[in-house]
Formats: C-alpha cells, structure tokens, sequence
DNA sequence: AGCACGCCGACT
DNA sequence: GTCGGCGTGCTC
C-alpha cells in the first residue's frame, strides 16, 4: 500500500504538517510528489499538496485521497525545498509557501451544498424545505447559511433525506474556444452541398469554406468570415455534417500589440566589461551575484538582453524581475521587441486567468524568459541560466504579508541550486547589497556614464523656508514655476513629483487645532477634493467632508499640507493653458488605466505629467526635460531606519527621468531641509558619499546591513492587552537569545491603532541567533490559544521593510 | 479554518 | 425534560 504525505489548504499553526493518505491503487503509478489533491480533512473536503510518497504510516486509519488535481506535478522538487526554505526563513506555513509559488487561479475555492438525496423523499419534506427545494435538487450552504431554516435543514439530514456534500472548486478554468471540423469525408460533403436546399445559402457558403481550410475553423472565424448564424452551424452539426470540439487557448493579454522586432544594439566600453564577466558565469555555469552599479540611463538593460541571449544560445532559461510599478508597456515592449514569443510576462494588471496562462506557457516549457514582478521569482523553469533583477534597491520586492520574502533572497537560492548567476542592477544600490559588494561576497560591475551625450542632469535645490520668507506662498517655487512656463513654450514636457495623493494631509480647526481623525486608525483623514470625502489611506474608511469643527463647533476648519488633487487644481489654475495628467491610486485604479495615461503623455497629450511613488522609475520620454520634486522632504521624516536612503534613491531615480535623450535635463528639488545629506548628495548623483555616510549612520545606530532586523508587531483591541503580550514576549526573547541580541520594545506602533486595534511592536537587533527561527516559533506558540480565537495577532517580519 | 462534541442555561 | 447557546479540540 503506497501512503501520501499531504499539506492541507488550512492556513494554521495546528495543521501545518504533513497528514497521511492512502493512494488508491488505480493511482498509484500515477500521482507523484508536487501534485495537487483533494483529501477528505475532518467533515470537509479540502485541497493539498502531495510532498511525499512512502509505503509505511504511523496512523492506523487512514482516509483515502480523493481526487488528483494535476497531470504533471506543479511543484517540482526545486520548489518544494524553496517552500520549505520559505517556511523556515519567514515563519509562514508550509501551504502558505506553496499556494505564494503558484498562480491564485489554483487556489481551490470551496463550496458547501444540500443535496436532496432521492427524488421520490421530495414529498417527505418539511414545508418549508419543500418550498426551498421547489425547482431544484440542490441549494448553496452560502444561500441559506444565516437564516433560520438550519436547524430544519439539520433534521431532514439526519432523516437521511437530504445530504451535506463539500466541492473543490478551481478558481479560474483554462479558456477553450469552439472548433469546427468536417466530421465527413470530402465527397460526402460535396454530395451534400448538392443535396441542400436551394434557400439554404447560407449553410452551402459554411461548407464551402470549411473545405477551404485544412482542419476545421474556430467557430467566431467561421461565422465572421461566412455571415452565417450560428444556427445555420448547428444544423450542420445536427445533420452530422460538421463536428464541434473545444480546444484550449491562451489568453494573450497583449493580443493586439505588435512589437517591433529589435537586435541587439553596439555596446560601448564600458558596458562590454560588465557584460563580459556575466557572459562568463553563464558560459561556466557558475553560481555568482552580480551587482551592476550604473547610473539612470546608462544601458543596463540592454546589458539584461545580451546576457539573456547567453543563456538561450546555452538552452537555458531566464527571469527578469522588475518592480510592479515600471512593468509599463515600455519594458514590457523591449523584451518583446528582443525575443518575440520566447517571452512571458507576469504583472499585477493582468486577470487571474491570464495570469495563469502565463504561468502555464513556462510550465509547459513554451517560453524561455519570464518578465514580471516580484512573484515571477518562483516560475517553474528547471534549466535556469540566470537571474535579473532590476531596480535591485526597490521596497516592492519585499513581500508585505505571509509569506513575507525578499525577491533577492529567492533569487539566491534559487541561483544556488541551478548554479547561475544572479545580476542585481541598480543605479542606487540598496546599502546591504553595495555593502556585500565592497566585501566581495557579490561582484561589482560599474557603469558610470549615460548613453546619451548630455551626462546627468543639472539639478537645483530650493530651500522652501527662503521662498517663504521672501513672500512667495505657493506651492511652487519661482525659479521652478519658471522653468515649468519655459517649457511650455518650448512645446517640451515637465514630470511633477510629489509623494502624496489626495487633495491635503490633514484636515484640522484653525480655532481649537482639533485635527479630524480616523476614528478606527490613529492616522488624520486626508480630504479629497472630488469626492468632497475625507478618506483614511490606511483602512480605507471615508466620511463625508464637515463644515464645523466636530470639537469646538467653529467653522473654520481649514486644510492642511498637499496632495496630488491640490497641485492639480493649483497647475489649473496658474497655468490654464497647461494639459496635466495626474497618476496616483485614485486615478490608475481601473484595469489599464496606468498604461493608457502613460500612452498619452508619450504621445505628447500632456504637457506635464503630475504624480505619486508611479511615476519615479522607468519612465523613458524623449520630450521630457524637466523634472520636479514638490517637497523632497517628505519621507525623510518617516519613523524609518531607511528613510534617508528611500529619500536618496527616489530623488535619483526622479532625476533620471529628465534628459534622457537628446534635449538636455533639469531638475528642481524644493525641500525645507536642503542641508540633508540625502538631499545634498543626491543633487550631486554622489552615490558613494552617500554610502559612506548612511553607513556611519547604520552602524552607530545598529541597523543593517551591520545588524540583523526582526520586528514583531502585536495587536488587540484592548490596548492593555496589546502591550501586556508585547512585553511578554520581549521577556521571554532577553531570557532566550543570546547576549548579543538587542531587543528593544515594546513601544507604540508609529501607527499605534488601526482598523480599531492597537499595535506594539518589538524589534530585534542581532548578528548571528542559530535558534532564532526555533525560540521565535516557541514564543509566537505559546499565544496560539489566544491568536485562535481571533482577539489577538501577531506577526513577525524578519527583514522588515515597513516599520508601521 | 471549520466542524463535532460536550457542557450549561431557558424554554415547552 | 429538551433545545440550543458557545467553549474546546481535532482533523490523516
């Protein structure tokens, strides 16, 4: 008897191991380790994964599997370690692990039914059941679930009259077309041209051109192409003439682009030496990290496609990733402009069941290189060559729920096991990455020069106090204000940055300071002009805009601070003749609306492209000249140990937009702290000062990449609880980690309550902890009662990016 | 997670 | 004496 050892879809402390099931014998040559199954689990049926085969068990009775999912396996054995890596290096549970690898279109949906059992108990039936039942046999649980007909429904199941039956459902079906075939041979077919009626035209001209083509014809083409309804084929069909079939299809989310075949482009120097050691690795099959320092616009891209085409001249495959928020057309287009359908690409904005396609065409190893976002890091390829991500310092790698993994971290142990390299490229490397390059742990390629001939940008800083000072109390300062109207005339293009959405930060009473709170989050409403709403960014709670201070009762609520909507109704204002288009979450919510406003700036609609975090990377636009940061300075006071490295790296990458080509670039940075370093150096695209003088900093203050990080966050309702825990598990972590381990807390969330739950946190500073993931379990289990029953949370983020 | 089982209070 | 409320513990 052959015995399946399988995790059930139930995300929980106490199922997260391996539950034993028998094989049915007529499957036990064909289920294998990675498949998917459903399993009974207690009164439910549920989906799992298989991740072993054995012949002995240590339960004595065992439930039989129920149904297999899959053909081929979905997680080869490469993914199932990866998941068990994932399990222990971010604390998640296994099925956590393994559905984060998968597409969520595989994902099982579960429904729960009431079946009548037999037709002739109809009669038997309680009244209102009956009524219930009237034109049906079966009812959804969901459907009747908080009425009172349950406990009338629980009796006719113990009468035996009805039955509860659990269904594993899959979330997204692979798309199928309709094919019409010839089900004759060719002579019938014209003997029944003959045969039809005179007036039946059309079905003679849908025969006719079925004999035309050489097997069949999608259904939408045959009746386009012929004029013919429908009904005129399914009286073929009828006849016996014709044959219908469904044949699976792809879902092509770029369906309607065509992308301009491109070849490789001549490299200058400087770009031949980076590539060349890469080239090497790939060739040697060598596992190494690559990291590729290069300024904005100095070719690393094309360095990606000429290593890519390494790798496929040695059979193997490829993934790029690249941030959401630059997975535009623009990138998009290059790769398939370089290598055509070799490509898949795997991003935010396409629908589950593209997604999945996407996923399918690697699987079934029809495409060599995926593009995508940070979850294309787990494509099933099983011959990489090679790993790239771009934008290597960017937050968007780092997964902000369970599991909570890091691209990078992924990538190298992925690299590891298929002996590749990895080529981190970035212009602003994140600090653990340039400092594991100054140590030799990773190789440092650098590029130092920009393509085009005008070199970096000029960039101005504007101290905001002095405009102030000077009378000028709008939003933008002169000498930017200027260079806006100069362009305009010029018929050139502006970006504006700035790092906020809506119309003010916050809205408060000019008579009592009263400042209008979320009343679930300890975070101020920002008002949005359009909607005359007040909305809270954090939980999404909205209310309706007051005139009248809900404290004091004055009037003179009055708004502060800016938002997009502000500045584009300001730009409205001050430059009437100028065309804006605004990009932030408000207006890129709808499915592709982020590409079609970018198109538009592209194509020269807009003469100034305002926005939000989006608009920071890139973006490519010949015509773009000018670039503005509002208020540098914004994140620069964020209770985060990397604010000023986030503050430097986005006023680089925004710098970076402007002159790209063959107009030259301007930058003007408006901040009220212009003596910051972050701000300083990066006007000065000094990146290596910045690294000097951040890492100072770093190991002054024990952050990484000197110190290790983990923050624990604990949240209850009631706040005395939140921080009784909080302290508790701060006690039990100084009594179990080693004296070296800093651990500090609890304290306040920076956002001490939200969705109406306080948050403490506790961070651990440390360097090297052998049974740090073991003492964090135990602590983390001793609460599993608690965190159970749904009162109390706690999560653990080893290598936060997100100290809120 | 979700379901069964089990132990107490309010009703026919 | 029964129905049904929710707390406890298990699911191969």
């Amino acid at each position: 008897m052959k015995i399946a050892a399988v995790i059930v879809d139930v995300p929980a402390r106490q199922t997260d191991r391996p539950f034993d099931y028998v094989i049915p014998e007529k499957w036990e040559d064909v289920l294998q380790v990675g498949m998917r199954v459903t399993v009974p689990f207690g009164a439910r049926l549920l989906q799992g994964f298989v991740v072993n085969i054995k012949s002995h068990s240590e339960v004595k009775t065992l439930k039989p599997i129920e149904a297999i999912l899959d053909v081929t396996p979905v997680l080869n054995e490469e993914l199932l370690g990866l998941g068990q890596y994932l399990t222990e290096t971010t604390l998640c549970f296994a099925i956590s692990a393994y559905q984060a690898m998968l597409p969520a279109a595989m994902k099982a949906k579960y429904e729960k039914e009431i079946h009548l059992v037999h037709e002739e108990d109809r009669a038997c039936l309680h009244e209102t059941i009956q009524s219930l039942f009237a034109d049906r046999s079966v009812i959804s649980w969901k459907d009747v679930e908080h009425t009172n007909v349950v406990p009338l429904l629980q009796k006719e199941i113990q009468k035996g009259y009805l039955e509860v039956v659990y269904r594993v459902k899959e979330k997204a079906a692979k798309k199928t077309i309709k094919y019409i075939d010839i089900a004759v041979s060719k002579e019938q077919i014209h003997e029944a041209i003959e045969a039809l009626p005179a007036n039946a035209i059309k079905q003679k001209q849908l025969l006719t051109l079925l004999l035309s083509a050489k097997d069949g014809m999608p259904l939408k083409e045959l009746l386009e192409q012929s004029g013919a309804s429908h009904a005129s084929v399914k009286a073929l069909i009828q006849k016996g003439i014709l044959s219908e079939r469904e044949v699976e299809i792809y879902r092509d989310p770029y369906e309607h682009r065509e992308f301009v075949k491109t070849e490789p482009l001549p490299l200058t120097d400087e770009q031949k030496q980076a590539l060349a050691p890469i080239v090497e690795s790939v060739r040697a099959s060598k596992h190494e990290v690559f990291l590729l320092y290069g300024v904005t616009g100095s070719g690393k891209t094309e360095i990606y496609m000429q290593a890519i085409e390494e790798v496929l001249r040695q059979g193997k495959e490829a993934i790029v990733l690249v941030p959401e928020i630059s997975l535009t057309p623009q990138m998009v287009e290059r790769f398939k402009g370089r290598f055509g359908s070799q490509v898949a690409v795997l991003h935010s904005g396409l629908s589950v069941g593209e997604k999945y396609d996407e996923w399918r065409k690697i699987h079934r190893k029809e495409v060599k290189l995926v593009v995508g976002a940070r979850s294309a890091i787990f494509a099933p390829f099983e011959n990489l060559g090679m790993i790239i991500i771009d934008e290597e310092h960017e937050a968007s790698y780092k997964q902000e729920e369970n599991p909570r993994y890091h691209a990078r971290d992924v990538a190298i142990y992925r690299a590891r096991f298929h002996q590749c390299p990895v080529v981190l490229g970035s212009a602003t490397p994140s600090l653990e990455s340039f400092a594991r390059a100054k140590k030799g742990i990773y190789q440092l390629l650098t590029l130092k020069k920009r393509m085009s001939e005008n070199g970096l940008p000029t960039v101005n800083i504007v101290d905001m106090r002095e405009e102030l000072r000077s009378g000028n109390r709008s939003m933008f300062s002169r000498i930017l204000f200027e260079k806006l109207q100069d362009r305009l005339t010029k018929g050139e293009q502006s970006v504006l940055f700035l790092n906020r959405r809506g119309y003010s930060t916050f809205v408060m009473c000019r008579d009592c300071g009263h400042v209008i709170r979320c009343p679930h989050c300890d975070i101020s409403l920002t008002y949005h002009r359009v909607q005359q709403r007040l909305k809270c960014h954090y939980c999404g709670h909205e209310e309706p805009l007051t005139y009248r201070c809900p404290s004091c009762a004055s009037e003179h609520i009055r708004f502060f601070g800016t938002g997009t909507q502000k500045v584009e109704e300001e730009l409205n204002k001050l430059l009437p003749e100028a065309r804006v288009i605004r990009m932030d979450v408000d207006t890129t919510s709808r499915k592709g609306a982020h590409e079609r406003l970018l198109e538009a700036f592209g194509e020269g609609k807009a003469d100034i492209l305002l926005g939000t975090q989006m608009i920071a990377k890139g973006l490519d636009f010949p015509k773009v000249t000018l670039v503005g940061v509002l208020a540098a300075d914004t994140m620069l006071h964020l209770p985060d140990f990397r604010s000023s490295e986030k503050t430097f790296q986005l006023l680089t990458q925004v710098s970076g937009r402007a002159g790209r080509h063959k107009l030259p670039g301007e930058v003007v940075i408006q901040t009220y702290t212009p003596e910051h370093y972050s701000i300083e150096l990066a006007a000065k695209h000094d990146y290596d000062m910045f690294y000097q003088k951040e890492m100072a900093i770093r190991k002054l203050h024990g952050y990484p990449p000197f110190y290790y990080l983990t923050l624990i966050t604990v949240s209850h309702s009631e706040i005395t609880k939140a921080v009784a825990v909080t302290e508790k598990i701060a006690a039990y972590l100084r009594a179990h980690l080693s004296k070296e381990a800093i651990i500090l807390g609890p304290v306040a969330s920076p956002i001490a309550r939200l969705h109406d739950r306080y948050r403490y946190q506790c961070m651990i500073k440390y360097k090297r902890e052998p049974n740090f993931t073991r003492v964090l379990k135990t602590v983390v289990d001793r609460y599993q009662q608690e965190i159970s029953q749904g009162e109390l949370f706690i999560t653990v983020d080893t290598n936060p990016y997100m100290m809120m």
